[in-house]
DNA sequence: GCGACAG
DNA sequence: ATCTTGTCGC
């Protein structure tokens, strides 16, 4: 598929923070998603080597609301810009441009493994991927990066805001009984209703999102593979 | 200065 | 994220 670049990925921190204030004044935060025609749902994840510094990326596109794999799509790169939290899109994103532009199909949304609007500057992982592919996106990642909350209870769908400053930046939710729970915000072209309700569909047994468990082991195994591990 | 800190 | 086996608990 087409994608933006945008920008350069070669930045020191404080040109890369300077971005991503500008770049989050062009993220919309209003729902662009019509949950009767989402047909395609995928997930993105990353994983590392620390032995040959290379990265190992991949998109898993699954269908909805049966969560079926349908189609996946791969790239190995070498890391560059070194994990800084706050600028983890910085680290991930060029790698993850290499597999959408390889991707046969659009998406009709993407559920991004990290935050989305939570983010110190606005410009999460998952809005920062939405603006360069034009696509809905949904940031749901496993820890806390900013923001506070109290903790929702223990059944499956309860859930708390996650408050920064003031500004309700996402909402802490249970994807499943009794284990901890996930941090989900808007991406970009989605609100945060309809985030927290789509990854609550696509969380019918586990934690997480069939979605990033799909991309999870498809960049896991290929890394395996190519690692000889 | 000190602690926090997505993957 | 990665380094790493078994083990406690529902």
């Amino acid at each position: 598929m087409k994608v933006n670049i945008l920008h350069s990925w070669e930045l020191s921190y404080t040109r890369a923070a300077d971005l991503q204030r500008e770049l989050a004044l062009r993220i919309i935060r209003e729902n662009h998603v019509d949950r009767h025609s989402l047909r395609h749902v995928a997930g993105t994840d990353v994983s590392y080597s620390r032995a040959t510094n290379r990265c190992y990326c991949g998109v898993s596109v699954l269908s909805y609301p049966d969560l079926n794999v349908v189609l996946e799509e791969t790239a190995v790169v070498e890391a560059t810009f070194p994990y800084i939290p706050g600028l983890l899109s910085f680290r991930e994103i060029p790698g993850l441009i290499d597999v959408f532009e390889a991707l046969r199909i659009t998406p009709d949304l993407i559920i991004v493994d990290g935050q989305g609007l939570a983010h110190p500057r606005r410009l999460g992982l998952a809005c920062h991927l939405g603006l360069i592919l034009d696509i809905p996106t949904i940031g749901c990642a496993k820890s806390r990066l900013i923001g506070e909350h109290e903790m929702p209870a223990a059944t499956k769908g309860a859930q708390s805001d996650l408050l920064d400053k003031g500004e309700k930046v996402g909402v802490v939710l249970r994807s499943r009984t009794g284990v901890s729970p996930v941090y989900v915000s808007i991406g970009h072209r989605i609100d945060l209703t309809t985030a927290a309700e789509l990854v609550l569909n696509c969380c019918p047994k586990y934690r997480l999102p069939e979605t990033t468990r799909a991309a999870h082991r498809l960049v896991y195994s290929l890394m395996r593979e190519h690692e000889q591990q």
